[in-house]
DNA sequence: CCTAGTTTGTGCGTCGTCACGACAAACGGG
DNA sequence: CCCGTTTGTCGTGACGACGCACAAACTAGG
């Protein structure tokens, strides 16, 4: 019984910030004795400390608890076409450490890929232990169709993969010394941007758009992962019968007409600069968004003409999930401005319920980080699950300062 | 303490179904007597009896624990475009009383149609007392759209109602005896759908096809709602830009190809005796099932066009969503047959995940009871939440026999 | 400056609930 | 008929939350 109320605690700090701990009973329904010793407890456990006291209102001030994130880290990985890449969460959300590597993943096998992701891993947990913390889990990103099972790469179109094991090869190589995950790139994505605590952000839906679209749903805080772990693949809805040819084979795919090779395609010859893969996609993106400012015809045009696509699509899912927001990331983000006004007034044509059913259209800010940042997240929703199984006192040598 | 574990006890009986003390106790994680305590005061609630022993082991035999449902009811009423009705099921699920009036929602006015609906939740209230059972809530379903307060239907279309306050009115007519909720209809017939205990039916997506196509969204066992409730409009959710004008003013819903009028409309002739709206639909549904079955060239094609639609619009929320299940309701479910060769290919076309992400075509066996008795359901769910709130030793004058 | 009032945090006694161990009961098998 | 096995119940103990009381720390007001 001690666990859930430990928890019950620990979240309330990290959703609604430092409180009291009268403030705390009060909240959760609990006596003040019973918060006070929940508290101590998460204090022994390095998890919460005082800090500050609450001024202002009549009476005996209380002191302030808070999260001290520093004890415990969550690391988050990525799988991606263009790169590997990983990040160490403290429990209060702060970077730690962060670490990339540009590969191609089609000129590598599935091993070297899996080989490079788990020396980034090695030097992630390195740069957290220094610190002082612990790695208390790992999950992977990769972007693919998991199975259910969530350990296998079922196919991963983009990356050229087929039944790979990711979840064995990388315990193979990291060994047991925390849980690992893996998860759908665009599931995490779709987990980093249902910030905790934020009411307007628990049920979204994430649209992340490279050359493919994916995304995520999070419906009343948690992730949807459907029966197999498929859901999210929104760039593969057929939204244009008898439209163009899709990479996965079938016709009129959402990716052919809202992905950036949609746009690029209907912004730019073949020849121009702006589509040489040599250059980032920053850089591309912001070639784009000059020409839009600009006032260039053509580059206004398929903005709109991508941007009413994106609407469609977002419309048909407003429809059946009636999410706070839209969370559109990868290219969209950085083409926020040039999009917005017409995703929305698609949105509005196409969504049944009065004034889109109250749908927001937001822009992620987390740019490319943003499943690294899930798979963090969901190593330390462990701890926010079970506050006990961190090492009791784990580093009391650091002392608290 | 003790609510939450009678809750589970209670809720892995009705899930897994009768089992002994012990298997209790070893299948949630509990000691022998704890498990032992707990049913005994579920017995004493009368939400529980034994009946029988489990014969065949070695061992002493344990004596079987069952829900016993007789001791309180959900009641379940629905407001629809030809008729409004009533359920009663008491908590192991068994139809105690139903009741279902007939009228027509555009030749009244709103306050009338409530007025007929609280009669029957009368009789319905009366029918559950005189089997010595306790009515513990009611959850009303109704066609349109309800914003998140779930109380007041913002459009009803089908019927012709704005910003009519369902709840505030049923309460004005029915006092506050008990919790009195409102719903969407689609999702009360996806609550019906997932029946609690059948794995298999924990993350469905229930269509729900009549003139108009709406449905619901069960993602673990629970509904998905949306921000403010409306999710499950999938009868709009655009499918054939610059097709059809919908009766919602926009072009290519999806209920305009799929909905009973597009079967209709490229099946018979206007003047057809199939397009009778005097007859009851059922035997609409079974003309068309006989002509079908004796190889009508016409039918055939446009239930093949129908199916065809059908499968499109499923393997678009497939690949959103990844259900185990789409079970189809409503007039699709007497079709079953007829459709479902041509529902699968187009789901088999149009999902990215292999093998349709698994996703299985199921029909509804629950006919047009499917959301009365969803409501019920939603409404003895707060009886699995907390037991307790049953009055203690409501009837034992009836005695265990 | 001092007092009254308010709110916070902690300590103590009590109670409720579960875990643990023991024991009688009820069955199958040799 | 006896033995091993499993079930259900009962006592004991531990653990955590509740209720209450009390000291501490602050504001408000004269």
């Amino acid at each position: 019984m001690r666990s859930p109320n430990l928890s019950l605690v620990l979240r309330q700090l990290r959703d609604q910030g430092p409180r009291s701990r009268a403030r705390l009973a009060t909240d959760l329904g609990l006596t003040r004795s019973a918060a006070s010793t929940l508290v101590a407890e998460l204090e022994e456990l390095g998890l919460v400390r005082t800090a500050g006291v609450e001024r202002g209102g009549v009476g005996r001030p209380g002191s302030l608890v808070e999260i001290d994130g520093r004890a415990v880290c969550g690391i988050g990985a990525e799988i991606n076409v263009n790169h590997v890449s990983t990040i160490a969460l403290d429990l209060s959300g702060q970077v730690v450490a962060e670490h990339r590597l540009a590969l191609d993943a089609h000129r590598l096998t599935a091993d070297e890929v899996l080989d490079k992701l788990a020396e980034l891993v090695r030097r992630t947990d390195a740069d957290v232990r220094t610190v002082g913390a612990t790695p208390v889990g790992l999950t992977v990103g990769v972007a693919g169709l998991l199975d259910s099972a969530r350990e296998v790469l079922a196919v991963g179109p983009n990356l050229g993969w087929r039944d790979v094991p990711v979840g064995a090869g990388l315990r193979a190589r990291l060994g047991a010394a925390y849980p690992l995950g893996v998860e759908n790139e665009g599931n995490l994505a779709a987990i980093a941007e249902a910030v905790p605590g934020d009411a307007t952000r628990q049920d979204i839906l994430v649209i992340f758009g490279e050359v493919g679209v994916g995304g995520g749903i999070v419906a009343g805080g948690r992730l949807l992962r459907g029966h197999q772990g498929y859901a999210g693949e929104f760039g593969h809805m057929i939204v244009e019968p008898g439209g163009r040819r899709c990479g996965c084979g079938r016709v009129g795919c959402w990716e052919t007409v809202a992905g950036l090779r949609a746009l690029l395609d209907a912004a730019a010859d073949p020849d121009d600069p702006v589509r040489d893969p040599a250059l980032s996609l920053d850089d591309r993106i912001a070639e784009i968004n000059r020409r839009a400012d600009l006032g260039d015809t053509r580059t206004r045009a398929a903005l709109d003409q991508v941007a009413g696509w994106i609407g469609v699509g977002a419309a048909l899912l407003t429809n059946a999930l009636n999410p706070a927001a839209i969370v559109l990331s990868g290219y969209f983000a950085g083409l926020g401005q040039q999009l917005r006004p017409l995703i929305e007034e698609q949105l509005q044509a196409g969504v049944l319920a009065p004034y889109s059913g109250g749908t927001r259209v937001e822009f992620s800010t987390l740019g490319f980080t943003a499943a690294v940042r899930g798979g963090a997240a969901v190593a330390l929703e462990a701890v926010f699950d079970d506050p006990t199984l961190v090492a009791p006192r784990a580093a009391l040598v650091g002392g608290t300062r």
